[in-house]
DNA sequence: GTCTATATATTGATAGAC
DNA sequence: GTCTATCAATATATAGAC
């Protein structure tokens, strides 16, 4: 996958956009219809882009799939980024449980764009179950490399814990389609975090 | 719908018999592809039944997924009624956890059967949204009756925490294909739910 | 690289004989 | 009540002109 910067003439640069617009439009509809609710028209309509023309970027809809899969993965990245500024592991992860009280209103409405497509794909079992399955590894690695700085041994325990708390806390808030579930099991964490030695 | 107690004629035993075909078939199906990627065809031949003959039993395929939803209910209130039987409010929560844990294997292999199917359903926003988040109440209700029993003044909120953290737990479970992840995590409820006051 | 037209397959659902 | 045949709509994917 090009990225941006190694972009030169007009062709590659229009490619770059038409392909970015596509994943975003992709991603935001299998949020909030699913994937497999989602059509190739959708996202094509969605993108501005003939549907015909989508087959030039993406040879399958799985493609877009993984496309989206990867889009995700980096913008979990670049929020760890952001959050490995704070000054210790434990003010990280307090910010993370924020970040994550934040998204109350969208999960309520659509679910938890992670969640929602880990459960979807997670039954497949094919290529594309293990690649969505990476993103909650990311999370969890991430949240447990923060507890092994904070000197605990079971810190891979606690990062299941934490990641599985806030889907739980997702699903439940999207089915009673209250943001509250969301934001209560978050507050609950932070006091966990803060309990830890 | 008629209960089995109340059939009498060979024609509505016949009737009940291919119906319940029908929805176990489909029960089955929603779990291990999902409602969407399930279809009728493949209900039909799991149940032996003809195609054709689907139409009589129910008028639309959402009406499948309905009588499956209320299935997975009676299961769920069959289930409380057993755990009830257990002395105290404490020995019932700790005995429902156990039975989760009991559930592990399948779960890692294809997502718990209420959450993949609310976590599917419940970003319609139809009437089936609705239904399937009913089967989060019933547990949520019973759990909350418990700690109310127990003297807790946040019977819902523990209730909800309790719920939440099996769902999320089930679809880190399904994601890592670890059964132990789930096991783990009612281990540290149990932990939990004893450190209650 | 772009886009219209369309092939091909599958789906939910119906018709109508038995 | 049962079942075969089939419709109509929709989906992914391709062909081929520009």
């Amino acid at each position: 996958m090009p990225r941006l910067s190694q972009m030169t003439d007009s062709a590659t640069v229009a490619r770059a956009g038409k392909r970015d617009r596509l994943v975003e439009a992709a991603r935001d509809l299998f949020h909030r219809n699913g994937v497999e609710r989602t059509t190739l028209a959708d996202i094509a309509k969605e993108s501005d882009v003939p549907l015909g023309n989508v087959y030039y970027y993406f040879k399958t809809k799985d493609d877009i799939v993984h496309a989206v899969i990867d889009a995700h993965a980096d913008q979990i990245r670049e929020l760890f980024r952001t959050l490995d500024r704070h000054r210790g592991p434990r003010a990280r992860l307090i910010a993370f449980t924020r970040e994550i009280a934040r998204s109350g209103p969208v999960v309520a409405d659509h679910g938890c764009p992670l969640g929602t497509l880990c459960s979807e794909l997670g039954r497949r079992g094919d290529d594309l179950s293990e690649a969505a399955a990476t993103l909650m590894r990311l999370r969890v690695e991430w949240a447990s490399e923060q507890f092994r700085l904070m000197g605990r041994k079971d810190a891979t325990n606690l990062a299941v814990t934490l990641v599985s708390t806030i889907q739980g806390a997702a699903l439940l808030a999207n089915s009673y389609r209250d943001p509250a579930v969301l934001t209560g099991q978050t507050r609950y964490l932070r006091r966990w975090i803060n309990d830890l030695a």
